[in-house]
Parts: C-alpha cells; sequence; structure tokens
DNA sequence: AATGAATGAGCATTCATTCAT
DNA sequence: GATGAATGAATGCTCATTCAT
C-alpha cells in the first residue's frame, strides 16, 4: 500500500463514524481535518471533493457492517440458522463493533433519498445485495426443503430487513433497547414459522 | 385567527413539505423566504428561529399522516379491520394526502437522533404515541376475544410500526413500490395471525 | 402635561440609563420596547428615530449629574467651597443619584466624537456649559480677593474638568474606588491652591 | 516571518485605526475587508472572530503610544524631565504619530467597561502598567532627593492619567488644542510643585 | 395615538473549494 | 505530494424603520 492509499484509507477509517453520525450535509471538511488532524489541502490532494469522500466513508462503514453478519452468517449450515443469525447479531447488537451512528444504510437512506443521487444509489444497492443474499439463503432452504416450498423468498428477505431497519431506528430515536429486542423475537418468529 | 397567526400558519403549510424533504440542516433561511414569497424579517417575525419553524412543521407533518390514519381506521368496527387499515392506507400509498418527502419520523428520526434533541424527542413522542394508539387496538381485540390472549401487545405494536418504517425506507430508496406492496403483505400476515 | 408627553417622558426615563450604559450603537429598539414594555410603533410615534431618542435621553442623563451638582453647589457660599462641592460630591459618588452607566459626557465624547455629530454637539455643549460655570465661580473667587488675581480661570476650569473626567475613566475601568478619591484628592489640593 | 503572520500584522495596521475611531461594536467585518481589501475569509482564516481582531488591534494602537511615549522619556535622565516628557509629547500630540481616534486607553475603557469583558480588562491593564511605570519614576525622584518625601507616587501617578485623559477627551470633543495646552499647563505646574 | 406585521439591508461567521508555493 | 492562505457564496439572525389598520 503506497503512501498515497495510507493516507487514503486513514482518512476514510477517522471520518467514516463522523458521517455516519452527523450526516452528509452535517459533516464539514472542518470536522474532516479536526478528526485526522490533517490539513484541508491533504484532504483535496486526496479525495477530489467532499463526495468522493462521504462515498468512499459509505463503504467503509457498511463493509464493517457487512462484516460482522458475515462472519455470524457463515458460521451457520442450515438456511435457518443462517437467518436466525441475523436475530442473534442485532439482538446483541452492543456486543459486535457496528459503526458509530447506527445503520449506515438507514441514515444514508433517508439524508439522501431526495438530496444526494450518487449517495442514494450506493444506500439502494447495499439494499438491493443484502435482499439478494438473504433471498439466496431462503431458496436454499427451500430446495433443502427446510422451508416451504410456497414462500416468497423476496417478500421474505424485504420484510426481514424493514423489520430490522425498523428496529435499529425505533431503539436509536427512544433508547430502549428492549424496543430493538421485543421486534428481534418477531423476526425470529417469523424465521421459524418458515417451514 | 389573527394576522399573524395567519401568517405563522402560512409558513408553516408552506415550508413542511421543505424541511421534510430536505431535512432540517438541508434547510435553509432562504429556501423558507423562496417557498413562501415573504422576507427573512417576516419569518423571524413569526418566529423565534428555525428550529421553532422546523418543530412546527414536524407537528403540520405529523398530523397529516395522523388524520389520514385517524380518519380510516375510525371507519372500522374490529380491532383486526382496524390493524388491517394500516395496511390499505400504506399499500395504496399515493392515493393519500402524505407530505412530500415520506414519512416525517423516520426522517427526523434519523437526522435528529445524534444532532438536533428537540427534534429527536419530537420523533420519540411520536413513536411512543403511535405505539400506544397500536397497543390500545391490540389489547382491544384481546378483550373481544378477536385476539389470542397470549400475544404481546407492545410487541405486535413496535413490529408492526418497524415493518412499515422499514417498509417506507426501502421503498424510498428504490422507488420499487411493489417492495413497499410485499412488506405491507407480511404486514397482513402478521394481523392475520393474531387469531 | 398631555397623553403623548408623558409616554414621552416615561420613555426618555426608562432608557436614559441603557443609553449611558451601552452607548449609542450598542443600544437597539428592541432594548428600548423591553425597557418600557411599549412597542415599536409607540417608541416611533413619540420620536421620528433612534437618534431623537439619544439626544433626549443624552439631555436627561445630563440634566441629573447637573441637579445634583448645582444642588450642592448653592449650598456654598464662598467660591472655595462651591469648588470644593465636586470635590465632595465626586468623593462620594454612590451616595448620589448618577445616572447608570456613569458620566454621560464621557461617554457621550468618546462614542460620539467621530461618529455621531448630533450627539458630539451636544456633549461638546455641556462641557462647554460645565467650562463656563466654574469659570464664574472661580471669577467671582478672585473678585472677592478669595483667589489670586494671577490665576487663569477657564485653565482652572479645564483642569478641575479633565481630572474629574479622568477619575471617572479610571475608576470604572478598573472598579477601584479609591483610585477616585486619590484623584478628588489633588483635585482639593489644585483648589485649595489657588489663593 | 510567515505568510500568515505577515497577513495578521497587515490586518492589525490596517484595522486599528478603524477599532480606534469607530470603537469595537461600530466596526464591522465589512469595514476590516474595506481597509485591507482582504476577503472575509481572509479575515477569519488569520483571526478567530472580530474579537481577536480588536483585541490585537488594541494592542498595536497602545503600543504605538507606549513606542511614543518610552522614546521620549528616555532622552530624559532626571525623574521631573522624564515626568515632563508627558507634557511635552501631549502639548506637541500632533507632532507624533498618535494611532488615529485619539488615545486607545480612554477609547476602549469608555465602550468596553459595561460591554465587553476582554477589552475592558485590557485597558485596565494598560492603565495599571502606566500607572506602575509613573509610579517608579516618581519613587525614583524621590529616592535622588528631587521630589519631597512627602509625595504619594501612586496619587501623583493617577492624577497626571486622569489629567491627560481628560484633556484628550476634551479636546477631541470640542475640537480646541488649547484646551489640552491649557489642561498641560497644569501638569507642569504639578510635576514642578513636587519638589 | 397606537399597534402589529413587514421590510430589506446589514450583521458575524462558516462553507466547500482552489491554488501558488 | 502536501501545505497554508485565500476565495466568495452562503449560513442563521438582527437591525432601524415604515405603514396599513
Amino acid at each position: 500500500m503506497s503512501k498515497a492509499e495510507r493516507t487514503r484509507q486513514f482518512i476514510i477509517e477517522k471520518t467514516a463514524p463522523i458521517f455516519n453520525t452527523k450526516g452528509y450535509a452535517g459533516t464539514s471538511i472542518a470536522d474532516l481535518t479536526n478528526a485526522t488532524g490533517l490539513t484541508k489541502g491533504s484532504i483535496y490532494g486526496n479525495f477530489t471533493n467532499k463526495d468522493e469522500v462521504a462515498l468512499a466513508a459509505f463503504d467503509f462503514n457498511l463493509q464493517q457492517v457487512q462484516t460482522i453478519l458475515r462472519s455470524e452468517i457463515q458460521k451457520q449450515a442450515t438456511a435457518k440458522e443462517k437467518l436466525l443469525a441475523y436475530v442473534q447479531v442485532y439482538s446483541n447488537f452492543l456486543k459486535y463493533p457496528f459503526p458509530a451512528g447506527g445503520c449506515p444504510i438507514l441514515n444514508t437512506a433517508i439524508e439522501a433519498d431526495d438530496t444526494h443521487e450518487a449517495l442514494r444509489k450506493k444506500a439502494a444497492g447495499a439494499i438491493n445485495d443484502w435482499k439478494d443474499s438473504i433471498i439466496k439463503v431462503v431458496s436454499q432452504g427451500v430446495e433443502q426443503q427446510e422451508f416451504s416450498p410456497s414462500i416468497n423468498p423476496e417478500q421474505v428477505a424485504l420484510t426481514i430487513i424493514a423489520m430490522i431497519e425498523g428496529a435499529m431506528m425505533i431503539t436509536k430515536l427512544t433508547g430502549k433497547t428492549n424496543f430493538r429486542n421485543a421486534i428481534m423475537q418477531s423476526v425470529e418468529k417469523l424465521i421459524e414459522d418458515l417451514k
């Protein structure tokens, strides 16, 4: 990794939690220099503009979440166990190194949908990838006769994602972690009922 | 209604969709003057600062949503029908005069949770009120033996809200309204299964 | 006194201490409405603009000082005693109802000399009147052979005023009232040496 | 001297006379950009806010006065001659490069006493330093038997300062330079009488 | 005679970005 | 390749004043 690449990476790591907490519009270049100790010139030497940093920060934050989830999912053998890994992770949210500020897809989705097309696309892509990966697991479960053939994998995927993101929003907003747990129990029940 | 009250209301009505679309930080005073045709001085003559406009705009947006939902819910007789009213409304989202920019609770929750305590409180209060009103319906359903006594009304309420808000986010982000419909079908199934 | 005149007087009395404390530029119309409980319209109904209020407030503040000084001076019989009345008054500053904010001539002189011609003229007039009234006393003292005929009454008057105003500035600035007393002792010595 | 330091110094030099003439509240950032030809961003790149410029400008103005006085005082040998240097300087005010707007201590004292604590402290510190430096000269004069041991050096110092500042105010206000000369003659007499 | 609502210029400050060095 | 200095448009907000009612 070249010096330039290392600096780039350093900037991304230090600023990703800020973008995820304050949002794109709420994060200033001054926030970035404060967080990194670098100068404005250095930020602009490594990124063409604020957008590019925000996009890279989103990728970084997303990857953090994905790493956690993939790691827990691949430990599991059956489709049902893999789906339940989501329940396990989000019910024990604090035990995992989630990015500060909560779910980056959710945060970015809400801020960017009407105002920042590039970020919106990234978040939409992340949702689609997530959906596809759940569909894959559910389809495997159907094939291996774990789940009923009558179920609609896309609907299941979208529903699980909606419940998780809804739970994240409600919990972050109210500060009540047992709200998240209650919703995650509903996710668990939904998964149990797939058979 | 005094002139001042009328102007205040006019400002709120004209600017509420802007706050709901661009967010608090993304909405400038210039946006407010452009939307109303009034001058900065006039805005500040009727509100002490941007916060106060934003707070009033949130109330206005929230009320719009609540009016729609209450209207549809009170048309229904049974607890189940009342809950299904949510499914009906959100599945036919575009037929109702929802505020531009989507669900104000969701939008406000995500932006304000880490950055704007007064707005966060308002959004949290709205979620709690919503939850309580669903709990009330579910509890009535239990009492009137529509629903099984083993169900947990608060869990049901939180789950329905999470699914709706998750659906709103996903649909707004991806532009795919059938994603919302798929999730709303899951909500319908959840309600049907309460018996 | 008509209603209008009474309102005018009321505004002057309530706002004079504010102008004397915050200065002309530092005092806003909002300060005036806050201090009086009246509306902007009411202020502008009784005065054509802020200048006119400031000018009237200066007159009011000046008159307060003059009333104190004249009262103490006329109690005295000889020229020397009359001059010593200044020492007595300023050495016991807090016992007299001086306007809040200190000497209005000094305050106005410093702010207005380069920026507000109308106020500057008023302050300059006040200094000249003051000087003339001291000259008159000193001249009487010379005529009545209390003081040496070789003294220059104008020089004495200007020196006494300079010492008093200098003392006011130093004391207000440092908060040390014994600084004022030390200087007032020098004024006393100067008066004693006139013989 | 770095570029930043040079710009900083440039801003101070160009704006110090403006602060001394118009006062802190009366000087706008636009005044600073007009005087320097720089942009607002450039002013704020070199100073954190208007306060910091004002404080630096005060220091600059004060130093100008101090430089003049020290230069003339150190030319003199005896204590009496050193004190008379004040008379000489202020009687020939226009021959020296005093800051435009008059005495910065006086100007700042009057504006800041009730409204700007940081500036008030600076002005108060300047008065105290000035007083101490006169006390030192007077005390030397007593030690070297130029002056009577019965005199109070602090009282002398305060009196001289009060007379000078009073003279400055009166002269600036009325435009009559012979008023200053008359008062300076009184200062001279006071110094002659110290023996 | 007094009010309340509006004006629009002006305020201090921050913004993302550029560019000479 | 990195920095420090500068830009100028935009930020939220306050100002003295006007005027219809």
